[in-house]
DNA sequence: TAGATTGTTAATCGATTAACAATC
DNA sequence: TAGATTGTTAATCGATTAACAATC
């Protein structure tokens, strides 16, 4: 039986993902811990560490090859695929996410979306059509979708994450400022602007 | 000397808050440690040991008031006022950012926004007019602004995020995906939803 | 009073770092 | 070879939890 691997060294992952995307758009081939590390300001005994809870993936005197590295975090993260993504709740950041070019190519891509407002449902964003909440059940199944994000105000956000859970939804991305309660094998991130300036406005 | 307070400490504090405010909105007037435990899937030993770091707020058998909890840690985030923040980079996010109604009591208002496009420059959202971002530092310091939230995109962020500390933003919100570097004193929050999403495909 | 809950201490648990043999 | 860097171990550091006296 292997070590579970702990959350925390799971959540850095994206964070070393992104930064290896970066430097294969500059055009770096061989990167190391230490360069990692000051590009990130984590140490660069962390990032070997983190890497070796899932094999060995540098060369010593060497370093890691950038495009490799990527490839095996992508597996490990399995998004050396693209998940098919709902998106609920069609107002101003949920047009802007519908229409946000940064999830092709790092393993996503939004497909369905969903909102409840009559007035909405029909139109078009992109080649997608804004469609009932009534019908996130069924698109859910028929186009096999894991991952939702939900862009809906706070007070209707339990009941969609329910729905979302019920239909066979498996990961939730949360914009409303709301902590979501959901089942055992179901997962939530959250991600609130206010919290995150919140907690820099205390060191000021 | 009073101990210094734990990043991660500091960082639960806006989760509380948030809490606590759903709690107000609720009309619930009191709560516990277990309670609010229970609702953030936080331990309670928990959530009264980060408050025991600022004072004390409870009564024995009884719990904590919410509003005055909530004041409390207002206080201690410093979001008992209103920071004004300047908005740079006006494309569908940024145009999002400037309509959200969810800065408006917890301590934060869009005053400015900013954007490089000729084309948008003069423009209107709400009540504000897109400004030249070479303008930045000049309204910065017109308006005492200290917070930034950065929707540009990747490729310019690490270049504005420097124009922002130059002109005296002490705090950045970003959105690229990319780990910007600011100098000691100056403080940065990442905010990318694919790092979200990939942290969840790993245990799906 | 009896029941409940705080604030705090000490024990436990887990994460980070320093150091180094292995080796490219 | 000499220099650099990995992967890993052990030591250190820090965070979480359990337990309980104090007390509302």
């Amino acid at each position: 039986m292997t070590r579970p691997i702990p959350d925390i060294v799971v959540g850095r992952l994206p964070i070393y993902l992104r930064a290896l995307s970066f430097l294969t758009a500059e055009g770096t081939q061989v990167t190391s811990s230490h360069d990692l590390g000051k590009r990130l300001g984590i140490s660069a005994a962390q990032i070997r560490k983190d890497l070796s809870f899932f094999g060995e993936f540098g060369k010593q005197g060497t370093g890691y090859n950038v495009g490799y590295l990527q490839e095996q975090i992508s597996r490990i993260l399995k998004v050396d695929r693209e998940w098919p993504m709902a998106l609920i709740g069609i107002g101003d950041l949920g047009r802007a996410l519908a229409r946000y070019g940064g999830f092709a190519h790092r393993g996503f891509r939004v497909v369905a979306l969903f909102d409840n407002d009559p007035a909405k449902i029909g139109q078009a964003i992109g080649d997608l059509k804004i469609m009932s909440i009534d019908r996130l059940s069924e698109v859910v199944q028929e186009q096999n979708i894991r991952v939702a994000m939900l862009t809906v105000p706070a007070k209707d956000a339990q009941k969609v994450a329910d729905l979302c859970v019920a239909a066979g939804i498996k990961a939730i991305l949360n914009y409303a400022p709301i902590t979501l309660k959901v089942p055992e094998g179901a997962l939530v991130q959250h991600t609130d602007p206010v919290t995150h300036l919140q907690r820099m406005t205390y060191y000021l």
